[in-house]
Formats: C-alpha cells, structure tokens, sequence
DNA sequence: TCGCAACGTCCTTGATCGTGGTCATGCCGC
DNA sequence: GCGGCATGACCACGATCAAGGACGTTGCGA
C-alpha cells in the first residue's frame, strides 16, 4: 500500500506537507505552488489514497454516518435514502446502510457500528426497534436524527407532514362528492397515526362531513392485512364510496380484496393512494398517490445530523417543499350516488 | 470515551493483557482464571468497546464488505443481500451497502470505499458500473466477487442457474400443451442472456417443439419497456399462448400491457413469471413463479469473497440448492387453442 | 540436602500501523 | 538582528504483538 511517506519521498518534502496538500492546508503550515504541485504529482503518480483507519484514527471521525431504515426494498425509503446518499455525497460522507431487522438488540451490526466510532452519527427511521436503539446512542452520546414525527423526549427529528398529505387526499375525493371515505392503513403506533387521522378529520370538518370511527381501519402495512381490513369495509352495511390507502407499498393488499370482490375502479369505487413511486404508473389499475418531499425529507435529516456532529445546535424540521401534490392517474371518480 | 488503556488500569493489568481477553489469547500472551476475570469484569463496568480506527490500522482490515446492486429497493436483490447480510453477521463483518448509482466511476463514494482500506472486499452485482469497478478493484487489488454469471476473465463468480429457472418455467407451459411460448424481458447484455436462452431452447428442443426468434423480447427490466415488448407480441399475426417474464420485478409493466388488451389471466394467456417474492401473493392477477436460491446465492458470494480474503483459493461457483422450483398461483392454464 | 541452571507461567514493555497537528529550525530579505 | 515564510522532526491517536522480564518451580549433580 502507498502511504503518506512514499508521497512525501518521492515529491521529496516531508509528510506534512503531502498532509496540508490533501486538507487543503488547514493547518499552519504553508508552502510554495512549486511544492505543492510537484506533491500533487506524486499523488497522482503514487494512486495515493488517504487511509480510512489511520485518518479516523486522528481525527475521531470517520465520515461514515449509518442509515436505519425499517425494511430497504421499500421504495419509498429508497427515495429517502436517496436524498439522505445524494446529501451525504455532497459533503464526503459515506452511507452505511442497514435493515432495522438487523440491528435488533444485542445484534453484531448493532454493537459493531455503536461505540466502536465506526460511524459519526446514525439517521433513523425505524420502527421496530427505534427506541431501544435511540436509548443506546443516547447512552453513548452518538448523534442521531430520527426520521419521524418527534417523539415526547427532545431527541431531533426531521419529519414529512403526514397530516396535509392524508387531507389532500380527502379534500380531493371530498370534491369529487364522496363523503363517506374510508382510510386504511397506516402505522399502528400512536403518534405517527394521530397526525394522519388529524388530517383527515380536518378535511372532513372542513367540509362539514361526519366523522366515521367505522371507517377507520389502522392495520399497519402488510398487504394482507389492508386486504383483510378492506374486504370487511367493503363487506358493511353501509360501505364506503371512496378509499384513502395508506400507504403505496401495501396497497397491493387493499387493490387485491377489491378486485377480488368483483368491484371496478373508478367505477365503484374511488382510490386514492399516500406517497407516490414512479411505478405507480405501472400498476393496475394505476392508482392516484399523493407524492410528499420524502426525498428531501431525507436529505434534511442528513444535513441536519451533519450539523449536530459538528456541534451545532439544530432543531427538530418538518420538511413542507414541495408541498403534497395529488398525482391524478384516473383511479378516482365523481360520486355516482 | 473508554479506551483499552482505562480498561487496563481498573483491572490493574497492562494493555497487552486486556487485548489478549478481548482476541481470546489469540498471541503469545497466557494469563491466569482470576486475572481473565478481572479483566472481563473491568470491561463490563466500563461500557468499553474496541476502537474501530485504531483496530483496522493496525491489523489492516476493516472487518467490512461493501455489497454493490444496481438497484437496493430491488426486492429480488434484498434477497441477496439479505443472504449475504445473514453471512456477514455469522462471521462479524459487517455489510456496506451500496447502489450502483452511487458508484459511477469518479463517485466520491467509490473513491472513499476503494484503495483507502475502508473495506476489505466488495460484492459486485452490478451490470452498470461493473466493468469498471472490477477493473479497479483489480488494479488495487481488492478481493471481490461477482453475483453473476461468470465473465471471460478470470474473476471470482457466484451465480445462480438462469438457465434451469427458465428453462422450468417453459417445461411447465409445454406440459400443459402450450407450443407458442414467449420470452420477454431479461438482461441486454449478452452473457447472462444466453443462459437464460439457453434454458429456454433446451425445454423446447426436449419436447420436439420448433425456436421462433419473433417470440424472444430482450428489452431489459423496465416495466415500461416489458409493456411495449409485450404489447408487441401480443398484436403479432401469430400470438403466443403463454408468456414468460424475466423478471419479477418487471412483471409489472407485461401485465399491465396485457390487462390493458382486455386479454384475462390466465383464460386468454397464461403466464409464468422468473424469480419470486412473498409479494406476489397480493399482486393480482397472481403471478406463477420460478422460486430461485437467491438469499443462497448472496450467502454463498459471501463465504466466498471471505475466503478470498483470507488468502485461501476459491473457485466461481453455481449454487443450485435449493433447487429452482415452480410456485403455482393459477396464472397458467392447459392450453385451449 | 543444597546450589544452580533450566524451564514454564504470567505478565509488561516498547515498537508499530498511517495521519495530522504542533513546534522548532533554517533561510531569506531588510 | 529581526520578522516572516517554508519546511521538517516529532508525537499522539488506540490497539496489537513480538520480545523479554520477573518470579516460581523443577531437575540434576555434587
């Protein structure tokens, strides 16, 4: 392996100066354009590359900041691990990604990248063992964002605006003349779910219709559970006109007990999907989504991690830009009576 | 933070002996039940764990694997990497996940994991950037492993029977009667094709059935590009009678294509799909599938690029345990024609 | 039985990995 | 002789390991 000292050798100065040449020379030491070319030619002709261990052996920092997400084939974490990766690139750090189901307590992951300073800091959406996991950097005082809605305790969050999202699905199919709109889905802990039956209740105030618990089905997001939760809305007395599924990846469940019980969409039944993918398109029926800023909610969160490990103070940010918007792909209609 | 000098001197030992405790002896350095003892105890009391930086620098390996897909919300690929994820954990490595994205040549990601010793070895299944990256993993001489059909060259490969998988899939069409199969979707490039062709013409050529060039698509694995191929075949003079789509992933957009003709499933065509994933129980119509050992696979690219590492020889290898198998969801039908 | 060397056990010391920052030194012009 | 600039020697970062030291035990010959 070439090290600093075949640099400095060959360039025939001494290894401080290759140092203030890679840094940018952020320490006191100066040098003449002169040198610092003939160092940058031997850099060049060396293939020399800083190495990871013994810099962050220096520097206490490796520039790498772990992502924890619930499940990564989730597309919609795909496209906020792309903003938190597009973020992180920007400024040099590295993405060491990880599947909440690997980094249960008392896992390898888990004791490997917390308190060994293998990363700077941890960017967090996870559900299952969130809180365990934010006790443990806690503890060791490692930096961490959560991707969320805030939790009660002071940890930093950085979170989309669930509520709006939900009430612009329902504003839409409310003016389309629905007003009886089932909601299904969703997270089946507390707090994230309030904030996504807030909006849907405020839209509905807004538009002077009865709240109906009935029609609130909060099963989580495994597909067989939204078609379980759908056949029996569906299977009422007095079922629903119109559906809000939340969210895209487990609507395969709600779309598969609807077709199944022999209904067509838009026809007999209006959809509208939260969060939006680009295979949306693709899908049958192609479902109508509500699209949030879950990629710049992403690279939010990284930026905002990026400012605590450098000691900064930051707060909590709800991401609004681009606001929701409702992707029409013709999966609702006008209420038919 | 907790350093092995603070371990040493509550247990009243030098460093030496806390880092022989730690590594389980493995040095020239003996010590007695008691003091082995203290020692452990000494590093429960103080929450220490072993500096990462410093742990690499001196032994000169990070204990990381950087996994390279092409796409990581690719569920087929979560299979792989969960596989090499699960054989990473076993070892204690620990696994950096990457998008080919992320590391087109020049990236800051790619000049950040290679050369600099951040990992010791990289999994490659990457059609995008692979040619590149291998080649300066080679030029730096970084062990890596290819999942994927082995190339002319002489890198290490670790794949899984394409050629089997599909070749299932059209044995189960010919025996149910069906003679005009056709083939859509599946790589650009040309070696991993071939096998897949190949599969495909040894089950027509044992059941005495003719190869028609017209009803092989090989468009890659966009959805929408499998809709247009799709669209294609369908409209043809001479239309086949069932369809197999490579891959899963796809699948989507020939489905699409095909419910947008009015054609049903598996009434009007019958369809087996390549590759399978616990969602396709809730895609509808439900697709039949060829259930591949890809977790096994990423397990095994694993193991492999470990012994690499190691120093130990290794050989490409083809992983066809468990064998691939068809799993019946009712998308196929004798043939009626 | 005693003395001394040889040996074994348990542990410590010090060098080492590659970088980065501090500080001292040398040199130049004035 | 002095200020300022360019440069290089040196040490710390934390963990590991080869070399070796302290101490006790054993073996063996006198």
């Amino acid at each position: 392996m070439t090290t600093i000292k075949d640099v400095a050798k060959r360039a025939g100065v001494s290894t401080a100066v290759v140092s203030a040449v890679i840094s940018g020379a952020r320490g006191n030491v100066r040098m003449s354009e002169a040198t610092r070319l003939r160092v940058e030619h031997a850099i060049r002709d060396t293939g020399y590359r800083v190495n990871h261990a013994a810099q962050s052996l220096r520097l206490s920092r490796s520039g790498v900041i772990a992502a924890v997400v619930p499940k990564i084939a989730n597309p919609v974490f795909e496209l906020a691990i792309r903003g938190m990766h597009a973020a992180a690139e920007e400024h040099g750090d590295v993405l060491l990604l990880a599947d909440a189901l690997w980094i249960e307590p008392g896992s390898h992951l888990m004791s490997r990248i917390v308190g060994t300073g293998m990363v700077d800091g941890v960017l967090l959406r996870s559900t299952q063992w969130g809180n365990e996991t934010a006790e443990e950097l806690t503890k060791r005082s490692i930096p961490y964002v959560i991707l969320q809605n805030p939790r009660p305790d002071d940890s930093v969050s950085v979170w989309i605006d669930d509520a709006a999202g939900i009430g612009l699905a329902a504003t839409h199919l409310l003016g389309l003349g629905h007003r009886r709109i089932a909601l299904v889905g969703g997270p089946l802990v507390q707090i994230a779910s309030s904030a996504r039956l807030d909006g849907y209740r405020s839209a509905l105030r807004a538009a002077g219709v009865r709240f109906d618990r009935s029609l609130i089905k909060q099963v989580g997001y495994e597909p067989p559970d939204l078609a379980t939760a759908t056949r029996e809305l569906l299977g009422s007395a007095r079922p629903p006109s119109a559906l809000i599924v939340d969210n895209i990846v487990a609507a395969s469940g709600a779309i598969a007990a609807i077709l199944d019980l022999g209904l067509r969409i838009p026809d007999d039944l209006s959809i509208v999907v939260y969060q939006d993918l680009p295979a949306a398109d693709t899908m049958r029926p192609a479902p109508s989504t509500v699209r949030m800023p879950v990629q710049q909610a992403g690279m939010r969160a990284y930026t905002t991690l990026r400012r605590m490990i450098d000691g900064r103070r930051v707060k909590s940010a709800l991401v609004t830009r681009p606001a929701p918007k409702l992707i029409d792909r013709g999966s609702t209609a006008p209420y038919a009576g």
